[in-house]
RNA sequence: CGGGGAGUAGCGCAGUUGGCUAGCGCGCUUGCUUCGGGAGCAAGAGGCCGGCGGUUCGAAUCCGCCCUCCCCGACCA
């Protein structure tokens, strides 16, 4: 199939008994986030399989919506749209080096003629072979790239229905240029798109610095929504709107501060008998010890041999700055036989003092720290009354933990909020890592050959559509911020077979059809309450309703989703007051 | 991959000390009545009780293996 979703017209008018939304009236088993629910119990989507959905209709004009608005911000931006192949040759992939970081999570086959093939989960490989080809001057950049495109990425876990599926719709663009600042100016006209695309599909997304993890780079933003469903977590300041992800938040210890807290006397170190006991919540429950008054030792194996990381009991190692203090690559929890070569002691016992060939790293944290408890590195026995400099010394100190709700903005001081977020974008710089490896180079003014500065910047098309239902909805179902809702109005007459109001409300749709507005009109010959409630689930943003009643008074009903707000309208300024409302 | 839960009609569920023809609600079909917040009556259709194997006179129910789905974690746009 070409999996990619074509810029389409969207009808403007369905009737919908000859549409297909299987709505649900009881709360399908299998779901449980409350935009999958939604999704499920709206007829936009079912699922095939674990990460796998077809979008129903109504889902599908969402899509559709969403698509439609970010190509229209990405041209705005001159990027171009193309479209690439999922199905890639293996070989571009060893070229890059990522067959192997991406592992399991590449879905690959064999042809027939015993070729590896790979589902693309993303595009740098690919779009980088093409501009390798064809682009060889300066005078050709700098250039941006777009798709929208179904990705495949075999997900260790699956979840919350579309918001982390195997197969999803991604846009991805890559950026191209002969410098840095070249690159900078990409980048941002990127972020700008990004904003506004957010922003029109009634997304309020905050820009966090991020890991660059698989795809490479140094500079990273993810674009976050704030929202209960969401698998990351966020550093967020309220009051100065500081904002980042919990693997790169910055964490203040201020020394001054912390030493001041530290009591006058050293009490002497003492060995004390922990039998079977290791974690840092049974320590400190068998020796009526708070965690913050201990220190735990944790051994990594990095490129350069062990490391052993000092982190306060309370807090949790931050890999991915640990890694980035190091400049290692690779970056495990050793392994026993280390540990025991390094402490002299089991897993699980380890301690500061008495360490052997090991460089010793310490989160500042411990430095306002005395009289804490350590593991002794010996089986079965902790030390209390440690202290820093007599009984271990540090070698480095640094930022090695992950940021918690009792610390302070690194801006600004005041108080952080760690919060559930979705991300919905992420823009990288990349560099040169695509280009070195792969040799994507180009000639510039002065005629030397230079490797083209790459960047790259990914949405999630349908992970839009459920933050959107994520964010915007009640009890009673959806409430579809206008730009992305399947309709714009959904006209409900109640008994429609009934001559005065059949006749009215074909009129109504057809007046509403000449004007171009979007609409879905409830013909079923179903009962009134089934229609409201149906109505309130779909969630569009309008609804005329027609009935016998006000008819008689030649007054129809507008209603408005947000609010729930009616609106008595006579018969002939529908049309005008329903453009009005789409206006405003 | 570790931990937890679940697979019985399209959806939600009951039935599981082994026992009759497997049930209920919703939905679906037909007819009549109804018609402004999930209508009423009547008559219907719909099941390999997730799969395979075993125990037994007899299995949705007991045992074994497998599959699928969901949640938490690890991991990840």
């Amino acid at each position: 199939m070409g999996v990619g979703l074509p810029s389409i017209n969207l009808i403007n008018i369905m009737r919908w008994s000859k549409y297909f939304i299987p709505t649900l009236r009881e709360v399908p088993s299998e779901a449980e986030a409350v935009s999958h629910r939604l999704m499920i119990r709206s007829g936009l989507i079912r699922k095939l399989a674990s990460g796998a959905y077809t979008y129903l209709p109504l889902g599908l004009r969402v899509l559709q919506k969403v698509q439609n608005i970010i190509r229209e911000e990405m041209n705005k931006q001159d990027a171009i749209e193309l479209f690439m192949p999922s199905m890639q040759p293996v070989e571009l992939w060893h070229e890059s080096g990522r067959f192997k970081d991406f592992g399991e999570d590449l879905i690959t086959y064999k042809d027939r003629h015993n070729r590896v093939i790979v589902f693309g989960p993303t595009h740098e490989e690919v779009i980088t072979d093409l501009v390798r080809n064809h682009i060889n001057s300066y005078k050709q950049m700098p250039v941006t790239f777009y798709q929208i495109q179904t990705k495949f990425r075999d997900e260790v876990r699956p979840r919350f229905g579309v918001i982390r599926s195997r197969e999803f719709i991604m846009k991805d663009a890559y950026s191209f240029d002969e410098d840095w600042e070249g690159l900078d100016k990409s980048y941002q006209k990127m972020y700008e798109a990004y904003e506004n695309i957010f922003k029109r599909c009634g997304l309020k997304a905050i820009a966090v610095e991020a890991d660059s993890g698989v795809m490479g780079g140094d500079v990273s933003h993810e674009f976050m929504v704030v929202s209960d469903s969401g698998e990351d977590l966020l550093a967020h300041c309220q009051s100065c709107g500081y904002a980042a992800s919990l693997a790169i938040a910055e964490c203040i210890d201020k020394e001054p501060e912390t030493r001041a807290q530290k009591p006058e006397k050293e009490l002497p170190l003492k060995e004390v008998d922990t039998p079977g006991v290791t974690t840092i919540e049974k320590v400190g429950h068998l020796l009526k010890v708070k965690p913050e008054n201990m220190v735990k030792t944790l051994i990594y194996a990095a490129d350069e041999g062990p490391v052993a990381v000092l982190i306060r009991g309370d807090h949790d190692a931050n890999e991915a700055k640990i890694k980035k203090f190091l400049k290692c690559q690779k970056l495990e929890m050793a392994n026993e036989d280390v540990i025991k070569k390094i402490t002299g002691g089991p897993m699980g016992f380890s301690g500061p003092s008495g360490l052997k060939d090991v460089k010793v790293i310490a989160d500042s944290s411990i430095k306002g720290m005395s009289n804490f408890v350590t593991g002794a590195n010996k089986k079965d026995a902790h030390f209390i009354n440690t202290n820093l400099d007599r009984d271990f010394k540090v070698s480095e100190w640094a930022d090695l933990r992950v940021i918690t709700d009792k610390d302070q903005c690194p801006k600004c001081n005041k108080n952080i909020k760690i919060e559930h977020a979705i991300e919905m974008g992420h823009v990288f710089k990349l560099g040169l890592k695509y280009s070195k490896a792969m040799k994507a180079e180009f000639v510039d003014e002065s005629g030397k050959l230079k490797p083209i500065v790459m960047g790259c910047y990914g949405i999630g098309v349908n992970r839009i559509m459920a933050t959107a239902i994520e964010i915007h909805n009640d009890n009673k179902g959806i409430i579809w911020p206008l730009a992305i809702a399947p309709f714009q109005v959904l006209i409900i007459p109640i008994n429609y077979k009934e001559e005065s109001v059949r006749k009215a409300t074909d009129a109504i749709y057809e007046e509403l059809n000449k004007a171009g507005i979007e609409t879905l009109l409830d013909d079923r010959d179903e009962s009134a309450g089934i229609k409201f409630n149906d109505a309130e689930l779909i969630g569009m943003p309008f609804s005329i309703v027609i009935g016998d009643r006000g008819l008689k008074k030649g007054k129809l009903e507008i209603k408005i989703r947000a609010t729930g707000e009616i609106l008595e309208t006579k018969k002939e300024e529908i049309k005008d007051k329903i453009l009005a409302l789409l206006v405003a």
